[in-house]
DNA sequence: TATACTGTTGATAACGAATCTCATTACCGT
DNA sequence: ACGGTAATGAGATTCGTTATCAACAGTATA
């Protein structure tokens, strides 16, 4: 049976004021600086509890997974800013068919897809002297 | 300057003779039992090198970097199945001009993408009792 | 409310992928 | 052949994540 804890809550409420993606350290590091006591491997546990529920959005990046909180129940993707990490929720319905259409095409069942858009926000192209990092697709 | 060595030749043919993604310890492991010398560390730079150039696609998954040989100069994305590793590789104009015009929407400028798309093909499909992991989208 | 059951927590150890260090090797223009 | 220097590789190190396990705290029941 599951039970109700505070720590989930914490990590919950945590997440949902963050605009962008974070990481489990950062989290816990923010809770931690709110003069919480909640453990690190307890925030690990709540995001990916919380991924599986549906109730966080995940993604892989440089080796470590972020996390940003969702609204449940629907289906979308993210535009990301490369540079300052804003976060935009797109819905993608031809997407989705065109998974679907070209997973069938090759015998394939169950698809399931990474979809997911990177880039540098209005903001951060027009401040763009100031991103060190080169441009990946000129 | 840049140098021309037998371990990247290594590399770059123990990636080309295979099908599936692989990390970079399975690669090494394969040199070494094929009685190859070749270090670790040099396995792991001659992959991020090949990645840079464009001669092999990469992956994160499950916190490791998986790596493919793929055709120089042509943008593809990966059908790939989670049960074997079996892997298509698929061109998508559309959702090419998806990420394009989705990040201009929101004045998002450089726009990359990540899009992947898992399921099991056809043989996994049909020998499907054997296949342990639940469905991700019943 | 008191009690027992058991899921949860958290400090720390352990793990694993990837990178760094640095002495040594060997590629390549001269 | 020579010399500068990029590349190599064994091992140490970093860092994100997971496992361990005793102590704790929800929750149902009496």
């Amino acid at each position: 049976m599951k039970r109700h804890t505070w720590q989930r809550d914490a990590v919950r409420d945590a997440l949902s004021i963050r605009e962008n993606f974070v990481s489990a350290q950062q989290l816990h590091a923010a809770l931690r600086a709110g003069g919480s006591s909640i453990g690190l491997a307890t925030v690990y546990r709540a995001l990916a509890d919380l991924a599986v529920e549906g109730e966080a959005d995940s993604l892989q990046q440089e080796g470590e997974s972020l996390y940003r909180a969702c609204t449940p129940g629907t289906h979308h993707h993210h535009l990301i800013c490369r540079n300052c990490g804003l976060t935009v929720e797109i819905e993608a319905d031809a997407v989705e068919q065109w998974a679907k259409s070209v997973a069938a095409e090759h015998g394939f069942t169950r698809p399931n897809h990474i979809v997911d858009v990177f880039g540098y926000c209005a903001d951060c192209s027009s401040a763009g002297s100031t991103i060190a990092e080169a441009p990946v697709n000129p």
